[in-house]
DNA sequence: CGGTCAATATAGCCTTGCGTTATGAAAATC
DNA sequence: GATTTTCATAACGCAAGGCTATATTGACCG
């Protein structure tokens, strides 16, 4: 005996608010279809859900059975409703976010972070990759929105590319390194110090490669590598060792961490930080309301960082 | 948002079986039909509920929150069917039976005990009452079936009356009682004794005064009265007291009480104990069950009854 | 006891949802 | 790359259920 569980909502409907022509209102519909389902209902269990001919209407045992599921038909339903309302609104949801390790860790997580605040709805799952196996992820569907660095020319027919921030790296080192101060660094200056290498595969690596082949600096020491965000800080701050890390990493990290950059820019010009999601198709409103956020931060960052250098350059 | 709980059943059966033509199977409807509802579905929240172009079906994060709604739906769905398929095979139910109160505790309550081990799944509510009062209830749909001695010219036209057992009263005393050998009774014998008297307005009470009236004893001391049948059998075995019965409570609880019956029969020899119900609408299952048990087992205990009083007279 | 009111049932009509079968398209499997 | 499985689309018809209008029936009250 299958039953339609509308007709279990009618009934659990009529049941609470008491009468047929309030439980009708409650839903939304007219007291004669009503009417009409609840008789519907009965002829076809066989048995009389309300006690005929009395008014206010009483349920039957088996009508005050019925209406209990009918209850619960009707909360699964409005939490249904809810959680539709909620995705509709971005107020909910799974934003899953790949991007560059140190990037991801250094400048996004914090600001995932405040976004988790603003939308305590919304889950994030992060995860670490790098262009070409972001892209490949963001296509398999694997992830819905990608940050890393990529030139005007890298980015996918069939993807939408935000830019962010300029994606400049620099040398880094603790605060107080005795280059720190040095105006002008030969090859020599920054032979002697041994170096915290990002993964090979790491456009940091590259580009630390590139930069320090055009200045001269052929070979260098590395005294650690393979390490994430947190072991290559650690390390940075207790040596006199240099890595390369994003502008914004150090500059965000500056005071908390007790790293500086050394003045000597390197990297692609022309790369640029940004948000890499399919063109294809209209984000979730979740993920819509992620890559906004992020992109409202990323503004609010890139205009601290002005502020610093004018600052600075008054200095 | 308005979501049919239909829907989100098809949603869940999909999403727990895997694809969609499991589902469809699941459910006993076509693949197609299925396929038509997912879509208007997300047409309608307007956001996929499975990732697209992918097999196997995999769900978004809402396909999988809103089929957990789906599945309470489905369950609250089983949980009705259950509920009417053993209401309708009267296995669950309610029966409010409503009696005189010494034949309901003394006779029908012992059997209600075996109708409960037989149908656990049905409650009977017991209550009790006189004819006039009982019959009110049965119109007013307080209860279901009551169980009364009447004359046939006592039954109302709108109820059926299913005979069980003649309304025969005893005058009952404990075992051992110095009347309980006697042949022959007389007015003196009696009003020796102390008496306890049923309620005045019960067919026992009226009997016992018409009978007692019949055989000449008009006045007699009444030291107990107002007891329901466990107070009465006490009183009634701590005493040399007489009372007045029916005659059926008497050979039930004859071993297990240790009391008897004199050998004076009183009361209408046409008034029948029986079942009262009203002939209006055909009764739920669960009493059609009720009766039908009640019947049969008051047939086994007339004929229990009769065999023991062939023996008697053999003895 | 009968009139009045409010609530429920019925009637008639029409829209819409959803059942079916047939068939096309696409993804997975070998 | 052929085959098979699975999902989507099309076209059609039936029945459920929406509506308004109206009849009927308990309940309440003088």
């Amino acid at each position: 005996m299958k039953i339609d569980p509308r007709h279990l909502e009618i009934l659990a409907a009529i049941v609470d608010r008491g009468g047929l022509t309030e439980g009708a209102a409650a839903l939304g519909r007219s007291q004669p279809s009503v009417s009409r389902t609840l008789a519907q209902l009965e002829a076809r269990i066989g048995a009389p859900l309300f006690r005929p001919g009395r008014r206010p209407l009483q349920p039957t045992e088996i009508g005050l059975a019925l209406a209990e599921q009918g209850r619960a038909v009707l909360k699964a339903g409005r939490a249904a409703a809810e959680l539709v309302d909620r995705h509709r609104s971005g107020q909910a949801g799974l934003v899953r976010a790949g991007g560059t390790p140190i990037f991801m860790d250094g400048v996004v997580a914090p600001m995932i972070a405040r976004f988790n605040e603003a939308l305590p709805g919304v889950r994030v799952d992060q995860s670490y990759g790098y262009a070409e196996e972001l892209i490949a992820r963001l296509r398999g569907g694997a992830i819905d929105i990608a940050v890393l660095p990529l030139t005007r020319e890298g980015v996918p027919a069939d993807m939408a590319f935000r830019p962010l921030l300029p994606g400049l790296n620099v040398i880094a080192c603790r605060q107080g390194h005795p280059l720190a101060r040095r105006r002008l660094l030969t090859p020599g200056d920054i032979a002697h110090y041994p170096w915290i290498a990002p993964p090979p595969e790491s456009p940091l690596y590259r580009d630390l490669r590139r930069a320090l082949a055009r200045i001269g600096a052929e070979d260098f020491r590395i005294s650690f590598s393979g390490g994430s965000l947190a072991s290559v800080l650690s390390v940075l701050t207790g040596s006199d060792s240099l890595t390369v890390l994003p502008y914004s990493v150090v500059f965000l990290l500056r005071e908390t961490s007790r790293i500086t950059a050394l003045s000597l820019e390197i990297g692609h010009p022309e790369r640029i930080v940004g948000l890499l999601s399919p063109a294809t198709a209209e984000p979730a409103p979740a993920v819509r309301r992620f890559r906004d956020f992020l992109a409202a931060q990323f503004e609010a960052l890139g205009r601290r960082i002005f502020r610093h250098r004018t600052d600075q350059l008054w200095r």
